[in-house]
DNA sequence: TTCCATGGTTGACCCATGTCAACCAAAAAA
DNA sequence: TTTTTTGGTTGACATGGGTCAACCATGGAA
């Protein structure tokens, strides 16, 4: 908590109603006078540096987060050293929402770049949900969305191989990016392959290989981090037309 | 909902008052007085025929369920065919959250044995819990357990090798059979192996080796669908200290 | 500017798991 | 009962992706 934020009542005022993620984040869909009860919501805001965690496996549940600016990782790790990758979180999405179910966190959130969160107190969520359906419901989609989500990370390290693995993958982020009003085509990845390779359920060669047979059949430009995609259809059909395995 | 039977009002009245799944299910937690008011949750108990479905892909979501007596998977599936188990769910565990997020169902869940689940209207649920902080609460946890559950999974699928996969699913059917009352040894499945496979990302042949080497060092007893557990420290030492991969 | 550290790429080889196929066992149907 | 169907086991072989290693590129530090 040491580099929580307090803010001022005024800074705050108006917090959601005037952020300009309102519509990728907790309030969507709420009516304005619902969004109004909001500004109790948000008590702080907090920086989190590159490579900082925002919470810790073990370390107890109190908020959860909205994503200001930055990006962030979630992930597991085994007794003996293994991490496994479990989300990559963009401005807008809510992190946290695993502490939930024992009051203790069970995974980490990492900061993939410097970034801001807003702290929702989840006591305070609770009180105001009972009041404001809207906020109410619109937690519940949160939530269920989450669980979707990761549904279809298991298709994806379940039943897919690599390649269309990382088609999916980069399907996923360039649909992300489009929905924050970045180009669809072309995009800066913030993570490491090692990370993309955790999150995917493979090894960084088998990533940076499979970056490389997209360039090479066109269907991606990609400079490190940076990555183009020259033919999204193709992607598609990449997952859809391979043979099962 | 074809099969859906209406109750009368003395059948359900103290329906999970008096469930002897109370402890396992959503209302876990909840003080007496706020038990008293679950009478009206739930509306209709519902029974499924073995592999018959509770729900699709992308039937309307209009209830939440929770599992009386019998099993079920959850699976997704992909156009060519390819089946992601997600999930198996016992008595008194929660299906349909998934349905919450785009009011579709998002998966398949199929009865794996002649089943009957309470249906919790999600309007009602809603409703309710603006009152009842317990049942709040309680429905957050519940929603907040799928999602960590979800990335234990992840974890099993993206970062473990097909005998730790098997491992860790043998403990945690052992688990969840415990706290059911039932011997933590001996069991029987109620899924087949391409099931298990498809929930473990492992073709059925693979998981029918693992477990014949598991019987070879001594460590289950297997007979087809009949487990019956000699040495889980073993299992457990399998999933710690094999290497990493 | 040069140096260093981190991250990314590529090649050679290997192994865990998939594929294909035969056969067996149990349960359901006739 | 017998027959059929479905599910499970096992073997032989193939291969996708892992492992190990060398090298390259980039960006930050000095």
């Amino acid at each position: 908590m040491k580099a929580t934020v307090p803010i001022t009542a005024a800074s705050l005022k108006k917090a959601c109603a005037q952020c300009n993620l309102l519509e990728l984040c907790l309030p969507f869909g709420m009516t304005d006078t619902e969004l109004d009860r909001l500004d109790e919501l948000i008590s702080a805001r907090r920086k989190i540096k590159r490579q900082q965690p925002l919470y810790r496996t073990g370390s107890p549940f109190e908020a959860i987060y909205a994503i200001r600016t930055g990006s962030f990782k979630t992930d597991v790790l085994l007794e003996d050293g293994r991490e496994q990758v479990t989300g990559f979180q963009m401005t807008g999405e809510i992190l946290g929402l695993d502490g939930i179910s024992n009051e203790i966190h069970s995974c980490n959130a990492i900061a993939l770049e410097d970034s801001e969160v807003c702290v929702i107190v989840y006591a305070k969520l609770e009180e105001l949900a009972r009041e404001v359906e809207g906020l109410q419901h619109q937690f519940h989609k949160v939530m269920s969305r989450e669980i979707v989500r990761d549904h279809g990370v298991m298709m994806l390290l379940g039943s897919m191989r690599a390649e269309e693995r990382l088609a999916a993958f980069l399907l996923n982020m360039s649909q992300r990016f489009t929905a924050r009003g970045f180009s669809p085509a072309e995009f800066h990845l913030r993570m490491t392959r090692e990370e993309i390779g955790s999150y995917l359920g493979l090894k960084l060669e088998t990533v940076s290989r499979a970056f490389s047979r997209f360039q090479e059949e066109g269907l991606v430009i990609v400079q490190q981090k940076y990555i183009r995609i020259i033919n999204g259809e193709g992607l598609k059909k990449l997952i859809q037309h391979q043979a099962a395995r």
